[in-house]
Order: C-alpha cells, then sequence, then structure tokens
DNA sequence: GTCCCCCGTTTGCTATTCGAGAACAACACT
DNA sequence: AGTGTTGTTCTCGAATAGCAAACGGGGGAC
C-alpha cells in the first residue's frame, strides 16, 4: 500500500500535471497552462511538444491550442481488451441490455473503486452520466456492494481508508457498521441493491463475478424507481441478471 | 508540422517508453523492463513508482508485477464524450448497427489516421480486430476516404508522406493517383467504399459526416462480401447509412 | 529449518538536464 | 506602421535524475 513514491520523478510528475489540467480544461493555450499550473512559459513548451511528438497531445496549428489526443482512448481500449472478464463478459451485457430493456454495465474494481468496463443501453435504458472508464466509489453503488462483499475484510476496511465514505444521497451507507452488515445481506441474497443510494430516482442490482472464489467484476442493471420493484424476492431482473453471471463464469474456464 | 520536439523532455520521453513498453507487454516487472529499455534498475523503479502514483500504472503486490491502470480507459472516456460529433452520433451509429444487422462504426481522423470513437453490433455483424480507439490507416478503409475525400488537397498530400500508402490486401490502393481518382470518385457519389481493401472477405462503405463544409468525421458499414452487394447504385445499405449521418448533420447544428 | 539466490528497494554522489529569464519571432488588432 | 500579445528559441545556473553499490526480504532447493 505504498501509495507515495519515495523517489518521485519529479519531471515526470510535470508532464502528468499538464494532462491532468488539459484534461480538465478540454483545450488550452501554453500561457494558460503556465499561469493556472504556476509554470514558465518555456517549461510548459517544452513538455507539451514532447508530448506531442509521441502522439499524447495534439496541436491545433490555427489557434495554437493544446488537447489531449484519442491516444488515451486507443491506449484505454487495448487494456480493455486484454482483459478476460471483458472478453467473456462483453457479449452477455448486451444480451442482458437486449432481454431486460434496461441499462447494464460491467464493472471492475481497481484502486479501491469501481470501474465501467463496458455498458450497454437497452430499449428503456435511463440516461445516465457514466462513460466507459468513469470511476465511482464501491459502498454507493451496487456493483461496489457486489464486489465488496466477496472482498476479504481487510481488504474492505484498507478500502474504506482509502476513500471514505461519502454521502451522495439522503440514503447512502456512511458508515463502516452499516455497510459491513449491508455486505453480509448481500453475501446471503447473492446479488446486491443500490436503492437511491448513489441518484435519487435510480434503482440499480447487481451481481459479483466470480472464479476460483476472487471476485473478478460485477454486473449491474440500473433502472428508474418506477420500474425496478424494490420488492427484491420476486424481481424478474434478479433472475436475468443471475443467469447472466451465471454463464460468464462458466464461459470465463474457457478461456 | 513541426513533429519532432525541438527541446524535447528527455525525462518524460523516459516514462513515456515504459508505458508505451507496458503496453506491449501487458505487464511487467523491473528487471525486465530495466533491460528491455536499457535502463537502470533504480531509473525504472523510480519512474514506476511515479506513475503509480498517480494512478497511471496499477503494481500487484503479490507477483511484483506492473501494468497500466484503466485511467486511460477513464481519460479515453472522458476526451471521447466532450467531442460533439460522438454526442450527436452515438444513437444514430447504435440505430443504424439495429437496422442493418452489420457492424457500423464512428470514426474522426487525427494525426493522419482514423480512429475508431465508437460501434455498435447488429444481429448479424461480423467480429472484426477492431476496438474504440484503434487506428487505422486512411487510404485502405472506406471511412477514411470518406474523410479525405473532404478534405483539402494539399492536406490529403500530407498525410500520405506522413504514413505512406501501405499494401495490407492485394486490393489496397498504392498509388497516390489512384488515390486521387478514388477520391474523385467517392466525391461524386457522396459515399465512400472499400471492396476487399483492409481485409479480404469484407467490404464496408461509409459516409462522411459534414458539418459548415468541414468533415468532422464518417459513419461507416462494415460486412462479408458475401451480404454486402457491389452494385453500390442499388445497395440498400447506402440509403440508410446517408440517411442516417443526414440526421447526425441536422442535429449537428443544435449542440 | 537453513542457506542461498534473486529481485525490488534504498542511498549517496555526480553528470545530466530541466527550466527561469530574456531575447526573438509571428501574428492580430488598432 | 505600431503595439500588445503569445509561441518559440537560447543560455546558463541550479535542480535532479539515475548509475553503481549496498540493503533487505521473500521463495525455492536441499
Amino acid at each position: 500500500m505504498t501509495k507515495r513514491a519515495k523517489h518521485p520523478v519529479r519531471t515526470t510528475e510535470k508532464s502528468l500535471r499538464l494532462i491532468a489540467e488539459l484534461n480538465q480544461l478540454g483545450e488550452a493555450r501554453v500561457t494558460t497552462l503556465a499561469s493556472e499550473l504556476g509554470m514558465g512559459k518555456s517549461a510548459v513548451h517544452n513538455h507539451l511538444s514532447t508530448l506531442e511528438k509521441h502522439g499524447y497531445v495534439v496541436k491545433d496549428s490555427e489557434t495554437k491550442t493544446y488537447r489531449l489526443s484519442l491516444k488515451f482512448l486507443d491506449i484505454g481500449g487495448q487494456i480493455r481488451s486484454q482483459r478476460d472478464v471483458y472478453k467473456v463478459a462483453e457479449p452477455k451485457v448486451e444480451e442482458l441490455a437486449e432481454e431486460s430493456g434496461e441499462l447494464v454495465h460491467l464493472v471492475v474494481e481497481e484502486d479501491g473503486k469501481g470501474v465501467y468496463l463496458c455498458r450497454s443501453k437497452g430499449e428503456r435504458a435511463v440516461e445516465l452520466d457514466t462513460y466507459i472508464g468513469c470511476r465511482h466509489h464501491m459502498h454507493s453503488t451496487a456493483f461496489g456492494k457486489a464486489i465488496l462483499s466477496r472482498l476479504p475484510t481487510d481488504r474492505v476496511d484498507a478500502i474504506i481508508d482509502q476513500h471514505g465514505l461519502p454521502k451522495v444521497t439522503p440514503r447512502t451507507i456512511t458508515s463502516r457498521e452499516a455497510l459491513f452488515e449491508e455486505l453480509e445481506r448481500t453475501r446471503e441474497r447473492g446479488f446486491a441493491v443500490d436503492d437511491e443510494e448513489r441518484l435519487e430516482g435510480l434503482r440499480c442490482i447487481a451481481a459479483p463475478i466470480k472464479f476460483d472464489s476472487d471476485v473478478i467484476g460485477a454486473i449491474s442493471v440500473s433502472g428508474p424507481t418506477a420500474r425496478i420493484d424494490d420488492d427484491w424476492e420476486s424481481n424478474e431482473f434478479v433472475s436475468e441478471l443471475q443467469r447472466t453471471v451465471n454463464v460468464i463464469e462458466l464461459n470465463k474456464y474457457n478461456v
């Protein structure tokens, strides 16, 4: 858990700060970035042209502005397609979306947060603020609780220590005890639930994908409270979801 | 067109070489990377821990191996969702995939190559080696020729100079003259065609998306030669494609 | 259980090189 | 033309990256 580098490479960190700033601003000029980050113009210029040379940044020679290139999407796409979970689960996610008509996500955990690996919209799917690659807290989402419920306790503790339990809606779980109780319930049930804990008006259910007793991700179905019934025992989405996960787990052994 | 940085930041370049190498290897240990890149162990270690601190690299503390993190997918996803073309075209791409049953792509040009922004698979869609973010040459693809056909001649020349016209199948266009003739034909027709020029057995059609007389991307439909007829005049996919592009172009003005 | 080897990490020191500042160049606007 | 703004180049001093070497620790062989 050595989060901090003992001997950070400061020059690299400057480049990374530039990338972060560019990502936030969308696009920017040399002077803007220099004053924003408290660096000299020449330094900014050297870093940007280096990043450009390697394809991470694109310069619009008309307006003299820089922006991040789609190389990030390229690298991200490669990383994603290399993942076994993705290969196996992706087609099933699409099927489930079609079948249920709702929004379906495949999520994996990285660095204590949940990352969307793919999403598929069914016929009536809600529009959400999620995009492929975006990160969410674990405690306030169905997929997060699905994954946490299968991780060792010390791992869960470490994740809470790292990211806390921020309240995002009135119903978000914000205490460690309540979360562990919920995880217990989740384990018994076999699937996790998010009842307006991340976004008001939104309900999600999620099931963990297991492989040799390790969780390797989760599948979630999201929809408006009006369509996703909170009588979980008789909820039709639950059975569809669990069927999908079962198929994925079986296929996983053939990779 | 200053491709090369005048004063490259060498330290940043080392970090980027590490990233490239990690991307290629999938995952690797310190020693492997050190010998592979001809760097000292401590240097590699410092760079990796710096990249890890900022979330670009993940260390598996079990096996002591490093790999690129999904942060690239995150950044890539943000960049993509910021693009206006994407916002407008994404839902229409899905519709077209459903309607046609084939594989549909949205592509934009960056640095002289075509980058896939999104893909949607119809019922009978072929399995291709493409992934979101991946790059292809322009001259050997339908979307590439669709975009090139609407770029100024000097721009096209520059792109050819930069990337050449490599032959990927027996039918790939490899001469500048033939390409310009083909672009002329494409312009007249309004859509571009790839008849096994990138992959044997695969035919694609593509139409440029225009906005104020600039091309901002292209939509393509790909399928096996058996299903995509090469009698372009009466091809049903062509009209579906053109209808889709028209809708996108109209919606584009309301962003 | 012990030894040994290998690999990741830390340290100290020096050569490298990054970057502030100033000068230069290229526009855009008045 | 003139002036203000912004990107780019240059030079040199100070910051620092990274080599070599030492340390530490985990795993395998026996």
